[in-house]
DNA sequence: ACCTGAACACCGTTCAAGT
DNA sequence: ACCTGAACACCGTTCAAGT
């Protein structure tokens, strides 16, 4: 007879193991990743993990490739400015849903199976929409920017402390010696119906539009 | 006689620890950033640093603000488009002279007095440009999003794996299956010349002038 | 084949003590 | 006022051992 204490065999796999990252890091943050927790969740000790990955790197490209897979991939002959939007807001939406992957890519040393899937379509809706090679390279380049950066910004935004209401966060920053930001803050930011997020459309439609230029002009 | 395995008193200061912090991390990665090691460097025993900041976090609160610092600051009154574009080089260069810049920014949670400054240049030139109050939140947003997103790309593309030829590199990735990049590589990427970074003034060329369509239309 | 216990070399940080 | 020693509660990971 097994002591009650002891964990089933054989229910550890790479994928409940990575599922299971991706959730505890969605919901206590990534900082909370630690193999020990991700242990404990599963009902395991650590060191079982070793077991189904090499060490705690290979769980973090994991889990980054599987925000890459829930983003849309964009279908050549279709038109592109409408895909390209389509896949922008998917990846903006993915990034919004798991905000520690943006931390996580800047590490990463290689590209998973999502992320070569996503680069390939968005390179072939470009290269068939006519755009020359070295237009692609710079619209492609512009246009991930743009999305991993208002991102970025989101991010930011979210993490700063808000404690307090809006108008003790803007007394907390010296706003004296800084008029311009406070004549925004009053005017437009606090504002009711301001909200951060309302300019990623106009972004992109300005991208959209600037793309559509390079493609002219190569 | 003091033992001579001493350190000499008074010689630790916030000005010092915060320049050796940004040193070390520029020198030897973010991750070789520990108490231990910046303490080590400067001849003092760990706990000593924390007689001149709270904890760790107020350090790398100031090492950012200290690259914010190193940007240049655009001013009102001269032509909008050649300021805004000489400070979003600027931020671009000291985001690649200081890579891991990028990462902490994300779980800043206040800003410092030079990212303030900054904010508050950057408002004052486009107000002042006869941008509306929406506009400039969109042009800001957007424009940031540029150069914060370009930098994230060069940091990924910095981190991925260069071990071995460009050509090693590309075998190692499933090309097959995935036509185009394999095609994108060959005919462009590994050409002689090529560069991401040269992607970097055409995108801020569309993008500010997408901006000049949001200063006439608002 | 799969899981565990104990240990190692690290972290940031608290607390009490030295000068 | 400024610095230190020892300790605590964490990490990821190695190694040898259990079933």
């Amino acid at each position: 007879m097994s002591s009650p204490s002891r964990a089933p065999r054989h229910t550890l796999s790479r994928e409940r193991l990575v599922a299971a990252a991706l959730d505890l890091a969605d919901s206590e943050g990534i900082s909370a990743l630690t193999i020990r927790a991700l242990a404990s969740g599963l009902g395991v000790k650590p060191m079982a993990i070793y077991h189904h990955v090499a060490n705690k790197d290979e769980i973090l490209d994991a889990i980054v490739d599987a925000v890459y897979a829930e983003t849309y991939l964009p279908r050549p002959y279709a038109p592109w400015r409408e895909e390209l939007a389509r896949r922008t807001r998917s990846v903006h939406d993915a990034l919004n849903r798991h905000p520690w992957a943006l931390g996580l890519m800047e590490t990463r040393k290689a590209p998973g199976p999502a992320n070569l899937a996503s680069h390939e379509a968005v390179l072939e809706v470009l290269l068939t929409a006519g755009f020359s090679l070295g237009a692609t390279a710079h619209a492609y380049a512009t246009l991930d920017a743009f999305v991993y950066g208002f991102c970025l910004q989101e991010v930011m935004l979210d993490s700063i402390d808000l404690a307090g209401s809006a108008d003790d966060l803007l007394a907390g920053m010296n706003l004296t010696g800084h008029p311009r930001m406070a004549q925004f803050a009053a005017e437009h930011v606090l504002q009711p119906g301001y909200a951060f997020g309302d300019s990623f459309e106009v972004g992109l439609g300005l991208v959209l539009d600037g793309l559509e230029q390079l493609r002219r002009s190569a």
